[in-house]
DNA sequence: TCTGGGGTCCTAGGACCC
DNA sequence: TCTGGGGTCCTAGGACCC
């Protein structure tokens, strides 16, 4: 098999040059929700030792000093980057897995096109005609096309291949070199092993990607689960994690973030969890699935020594299973007023449905009392809110001056989906 | 002043069934 | 004295990813 990996570098902080040259070459970061850490860097910021996840707060001072550009995070930009460049990989190459915002795994044997030259064409492609930059890794298996891609991203090329596949070509490598490149990679560089499992390895003597392939099978069973064996698997070259270009239901669907300011009144909390469970119920409808529970979790600030801490959660269930914002709204708003205790200052809600079930083959309760125009009242209001925009059209209205929203101060303009932020160019 | 928001998979153990 | 065996489903908890 021969598998890519493309990875779209430093995605967020890429976005947001696309429309602004004169950042071509300056440090970027970009904030999580809430303007609260940072979550993405440009390849000049990285190279100023801004650690990934760092607060906000305690990168300030570097920031100013380095002259560094700093975003607010615009999802509603990267998602229709990101789209366009999985739209673009998806028209060339017949299998294709989107692993997330940024990465997708492609799928590349009998294609008309060699691998290599195929990938340095998507990369000059997704380059010229989207603006974003990305590596490419080539490998027998998933997990060694991580490995390749994040070679990948120190060349020049942006194009790494790494075992069997590459042979002959160009830059292709032999397989002692494969050892040597996974002698070299920690073990917390392969994909699959975080900082917890690191430990446990360290003890067993695995400090390196090489070591984790040759551990002992029964060892990595006990210690790793069947998860930790299917990386050793994929690191002799061994595919043992399918590419798939149909990734599955959503089995829960979480909308929750953290207010700009502390909440206490519950009317507010009542807008909150309507908007947040609006988000969820258009995610829902999206992947055509009902569900049948709406869990609801509410929580103070951990950060803040001294004050009264409480977080409360309940689950709500559905008589029917259901995709209708109305009713998931009230039952959202009943399970609120269950767990709410008057007297805290609310940091964060969370809804998140579950009990997720495909709309076709409903199961429905026996005295089921479904009625068809809802479905047909939320079809048109999705119609609406998808040519006028999401607040064209909701159930879960906002008093006016409300202002629990999450901060972002540093927001670019939303250049691909509003009208009203379009890039604007002279000329001469 | 200030600390994100989503998701996934696997295993163990208990309840329950025949 | 002696107390089956095999299965499913659910939940909690632990790990990971971007």
């Amino acid at each position: 098999m021969t598998v890519a990996l493309v990875d779209c570098n430093g995605f967020y902080a890429a976005c947001e040059k696309v429309f602004r040259p004169d950042l071509e070459h300056r440090p970027v970061v970009v904030l999580s929700n809430n303007d609260g850490c940072i979550v993405a860097m440009s390849r000049e910021a990285r190279n100023l030792g801004i650690p990934r996840g760092i607060p906000l707060f305690k990168a300030r001072n570097l920031l100013d000093r380095e002259n560094v550009a700093v975003f607010s995070s615009n999802y509603a930009l990267y998602a229709d980057l990101s789209r366009r460049v999985m739209d673009l990989l998806r028209s060339r190459i017949p299998l294709a897995e989107v692993y997330s915002i940024d990465e997708a795994f492609l799928q590349l044997d009998h294609l008309p096109e060699a691998p290599l030259p195929l990938c340095r064409r998507l990369r000059s492609d997704i380059r010229r005609g989207i603006g974003l930059p990305t590596s490419i890794g080539v490998a027998p298996t998933k997990v060694l096309a991580k490995i390749a891609a994040g070679r990948a991203k120190r060349l020049p090329g942006g194009l790494f291949a790494l075992g069997e596949p590459a042979a002959g070509a160009e830059s292709g490598l032999g397989e002692a070199d494969v050892a040597a490149v996974l002698a070299e990679t920690p073990v917390t560089g392969v994909w699959g092993i975080a900082s917890g499992l690191a430990g446990r390895l360290k003890e067993k003597g695995i400090g390196s990607a090489l070591e984790l392939r040759d551990a002992d099978d029964a060892w990595v069973k006990r210690h790793l689960t069947l998860t930790g064996l299917r990386i050793v698997w994929e690191l002799r070259g061994i595919p043992s994690i399918a590419l798939d270009d149909a990734p599955p239901a959503k089995k829960g669907i979480m909308s929750s973030r953290s207010f700009g300011r502390p909440v206490a009144e519950l009317n507010e909390l009542l807008e909150a969890v309507g908007d947040y469970t609006a988000r969820a119920a258009a995610k829902l409808r999206a992947q055509g699935s009902l569900c049948r529970h709406i869990d609801i979790w509410l929580t103070t600030d951990r950060f803040r020594p001294g004050e009264p801490r409480y977080s409360g959660g309940t689950a709500v269930s559905l008589d029917d299973a259901s995709d209708y914002l109305p009713d998931l709204v009230a039952a959202a708003r009943r399970g609120l007023r269950s767990v709410f205790r008057e007297g805290y200052r609310y940091k964060k809600v969370a809804v998140f449905l579950s009990g997720i079930e495909p709309r076709s083959g409903r199961q429905t309760g026996l005295f089921d009392d479904s009625d068809p125009r809802k479905d047909a009242l939320s079809r048109v209001a999705a119609s609406l809110r998808e040519r006028f925009g999401p607040e064209a059209l909701g159930c879960v209205p906002r008093r006016p001056g409300s202002d629990w929203d999450m901060r972002r101060e540093c927001l670019s303009p939303r250049y691909t989906t509003s009208w009203t932020d379009l890039a604007t160019a002279r000329i001469g």
